[in-house]
DNA sequence: TTCATATTCAACCATTTGGTTAAATATAAA
DNA sequence: TTTATATTTAACCAAATGGTTGAATATGAA
């Protein structure tokens, strides 16, 4: 890490990281789950694994995911460990996603606006 | 398809997938590039190819990926395909991710609102 | 018709993913 | 200490992913 531009180098690829983990980890239902049960309230490992016709170890391996995207956290409470969301992970996520319904929206505003234009000069 | 529940069945289990395939296609670095330049204005596949050193089969591969998730529409034009974004399967997602992060943050305005009311009877 | 361009398809390959089972670890309870 | 509970780790496996190359297809230009 040398100088500006590593730095900057730096961020846009951890960005890119972060996103990659975490546009990932929601691809898959089970896991969007999961995120769904958390957002109620925080879950312990064996909560979480309830619902699903899985093994534990399965389990443990999908929150390992959602933890490698930082969408959840882990505190361990003796031989219990409880899972919560981090909603900053799940904003920046919506932060890239908007921006391009944004971006897309806008072209739709600017060619109705020179629709309306064309309209008009024939008159 | 017999009965109501069996289209409600449907409905749910097609928007999964469609979630599926739609944070999938986003958990790409080289695919968001492509949505970015599409996002500008439409491309051809070469012009989506040009930035990336892959090869047209693996370009061609990402797109289908897109379009698999719906994001990407094609029309054919001579021997040239017009690659353009879809943003309703963008509003999909983000809608999913809008959902959870109001959920949490309503969380924290009832704890908010709880801690208050805890002051209040201190005095 | 022949040649060039734009793109896909098919076959292949290494790596990752999503799951399993069996054993290991760590803590709590008897 | 012994036993039960909560969870992870390791080793394994089939299927999916992300890429390649080489051949096929379809259209446009000469």
């Amino acid at each position: 890490m040398k100088n500006i531009s590593d730095i900057f180098n730096y961020m846009v690829n951890h960005n890119n990281d972060n996103l990659n983990y975490i546009f990932h980890a929601l691809a898959d239902s089970t896991r969007r789950e999961m995120v769904h049960m958390m957002a109620q309230k925080e879950r312990t490992v064996s909560e979480l694994a309830e619902p699903f016709d899985m093994s534990l170890a399965g389990i443990s391996k999908h929150i390992k995911v959602l933890e490698r995207a930082n969408l959840v956290e882990r505190s361990v409470n003796g031989r219990t460990h409880i899972c919560h969301l981090n909603t900053e992970s799940l904003s920046q996520a919506t932060e890239w996603l908007r921006f391009y319904e944004k971006f897309w929206s806008n072209r739709f505003d600017l060619l109705e606006s020179e629709l309306m234009k064309a309209k008009k000069k024939e008159h």
